[in-house]
DNA sequence: CCCCCCCC
């Protein structure tokens, strides 16, 4: 027979840490699972647990471990090391209350297919002597890193329940349950929780009523859960709840999270009620409780993500918008947002937008950490970006290793690296459009609609003017903006409303493009007249700031050349007249395989033959 | 009981 002492099991640890006693690390051995639907759409896993002496029956795993026992993961007899846990006492639907045990992280030591028996011959621990040993643990203070309950010494823990909960009803010292242990069936529990985020007031108004509501995220050493509170428990909570401090809670209503717009791990979210209790927690060991959790991904990673999915991000602001004012199309609400970039190690930056007052009150400058917990994924032609919610955590500089860390990154070498980004519009001209001729799209009058009218032609470009083709933009990552030459070795941004020493070359150029039936005038933004240029903006203002008769030169190698030209017309008024503007948005090489299907369809639609 | 989260 197998002996608990070959295994280094931890004989008679079940029986210290079911009386409220503290063990550390204890190793132990599964003789069982059993799945069991604690509602919502998890299930609990409860394993029958061996320290080689005693077994509990009233073992759980948090709802995270639950992939790594059963079937696929850990089989029944492995020997585990217990690295973190807490205990629990339920109320154990009128049978008396019922201490549990909840594992929060393990690890295998010998796998259960290479021991395929129970070790020794353990006795299921007397439940009875562990109710009364509860009591007299008083006197033997537990170390609160491995109970968040029961650390009370308190015997008063074990007085039978009173039946109500009055409100002002002192809950300090009072035993607390795990935020991983509480379900919508069982309401007897008081929490010792901190607030990690809290949201502004919103007030809402349906067809269902009116109200207003704000909501606030709850963090144990077992988990998180979100907490929303409506109307009148507003005013009652709202100034109280102070994001980072520890409260006692008590008397909120569960229910199925709605995963769509929440991201914390918990299946379950709870409501304040009437009878909600939520009191400050001054005790010295609430210190110890866990800051906000992060499970954060790196930027570059974000392309992978989902649209409209929630995420954890860690990055430097390499640069930051100004802030824009604009009405929002479907309610017609003001909206104000700043357009910060994000940079991390990964060398991807990606745009992030805030909106309202975190936008308003956002201090870009010295290139803060920022730190987001439940920022949403967007996209925009082709590019990913991240937006906050109110529900999102956003922090500044906060004092966390991953910020220091990336710090160091950005200061000694993260700054001048070159980045990709993820934001990039990839997508621009990359959409199907219409061969057109410069005839068709005067005939067709196009240029009217909303969003402007799309096309391609096959192009010739007649003619490029060089004056003010190039010109000193904003360093700034997105203005873009042509700045004033202070004349002083200083330039100024009029939309940053900032003085640089420096500036980046844009190109900008206005040409003549005809076809065979006509021409036209249009405007082509930095990236396609480098295209045609053969050399980028910065290669050009180099060169005409060595000798400036150069441009002519530079220009003259893409006049007569044919692409095809991605154009966008669009109907505006200037001085009271309104005339077609036209934008190529994208310049490529002529594809003549496609140009020439192109010519055959219409060849076949003119003449009505058909050459297939 | 919210759950809209906006724009280019």
């Amino acid at each position: 027979m197998r002996c608990p002492k070959d295994y280094n099991m931890s004989e008679g640890a079940l029986q210290v840490i079911m009386s409220g006693g503290d063990y550390p690390n204890p190793i132990m051995q599964i003789l069982g699972s059993k799945r069991i639907n604690a509602g919502g759409d998890k299930e609990k896993i409860r394993i029958l647990l061996s320290d080689g002496k005693h077994t509990i029956s009233f073992a759980m795993l948090t709802t995270q471990l639950n992939d790594k026992v059963g079937p696929n993961g850990v089989q029944t007899f492995s020997v585990i090391k217990i690295d973190k846990y807490i205990t629990s006492i339920i109320n154990n639907s009128g049978k008396g209350d019922a201490r549990v045990l909840l594992i929060l992280e393990m690890s295998v030591i010998v796998d259960g297919t290479e021991i395929a028996e129970k070790i020794g011959t353990p006795v299921p621990l007397n439940e009875a002597e562990t109710a009364k040993q509860n009591g007299s643990a008083s006197s033997n203070k537990p170390s609160s890193s491995h109970n968040t309950n029961g650390t009370s010494s308190n015997s008063s823990l074990f007085k039978p329940k009173v039946s109500s909960m009055d409100t002002s009803e002192n809950l300090a010292g009072h035993m607390t349950h795990p935020i991983s242990s509480l379900t919508p069936y069982q309401n007897k529990w008081v929490i010792r929780a901190r607030v990690s985020n809290k949201t502004t007031i919103k007030t809402w108004s349906n067809s269902r009523g009116e109200g207003k509501l704000f909501s606030f995220e709850l963090l144990d050493e077992s988990g998180e859960i979100r907490c929303t509170a409506f109307r009148d428990h507003v005013d009652k909570f709202y100034d109280y709840l102070q994001v980072d401090k520890v409260y006692y809670i008590t008397k909120c209503q569960l229910k199925p999270a709605n995963k769509q717009f929440n991201s914390l791990k918990n299946e379950y979210e709870m409501t304040v009620t009437n009878d909600t209790n939520i009191q400050e927690c001054h005790d010295a060991e609430a210190s110890e409780l866990p800051q906000t959790q992060y499970n954060f991904i790196t930027i570059d990673k974000i392309a992978e993500k989902d649209v409209n999915s929630l995420v954890d991000v860690i990055g430097v602001v390499k640069s930051v918008s100004e802030l824009f004012t604009f009405q929002a199309k479907t309610t017609g609400r003001e909206l104000k947002k700043k357009e910060v970039t994000l940079v991390d190690q990964s060398k991807t930056s990606i745009a992030l937008t805030l909106w309202g007052e975190d936008a308003e009150t956002f201090d870009g400058t010295n290139n803060p950490v920022i730190v987001l917990k439940g920022a949403k994924v967007g996209e925009f032609g082709g590019g990913k970006n991240l937006s906050t919610l109110v529900s999102t955590n956003i922090k500044i500089n906060p004092e966390l290793k991953e910020c220091y860390r990336i710090r160091g990154w950005y200061d000694s070498e993260g700054a001048n690296l070159e980045t990709t980004n993820l934001s990039a519009r990839s997508g621009s001209g990359n959409f199907a459009t219409n061969w057109m001729t410069f005839k068709e799209v005067k005939d067709k009058n196009l240029g009217g609609s909303e969003r402007g009218d799309y096309y391609q032609v096959l192009g010739t470009i007649l003619l490029i003017k060089t004056d003010n083709i190039i010109y000193k933009a904003c360093p700034t990552e997105e203005c873009n903006k042509k700045m004033v030459d202070m004349q002083n070795g200083m330039y100024r941004c009029e939309k940053c409303n900032r003085e640089f020493p420096n500036f980046k070359y844009r190109l900008l150029a206005h040409m003549n493009v005809g076809d065979h039936t006509g021409n036209q005038w249009i405007s082509m933004f930095n990236s396609e007249v480098e295209k045609i240029l053969g050399a980028t903006a910065e290669e050009v203002g180099q060169q005409i700031e060595q000798d400036s008769e150069q441009l002519a030169s530079i220009v003259d190698r893409a006049h007569f050349k044919e692409y095809v030209l991605k154009c966008r017309a669009k109907f505006e008024t200037y001085n009271d007249e309104a005339r077609v503007k036209t934008v190529c948005i994208k310049v490529d090489p002529v594809n003549y395989e496609e140009y020439n299907a192109y010519l055959v369809d219409k060849i076949q639609e003119l003449t009505g033959l058909n050459f297939g």
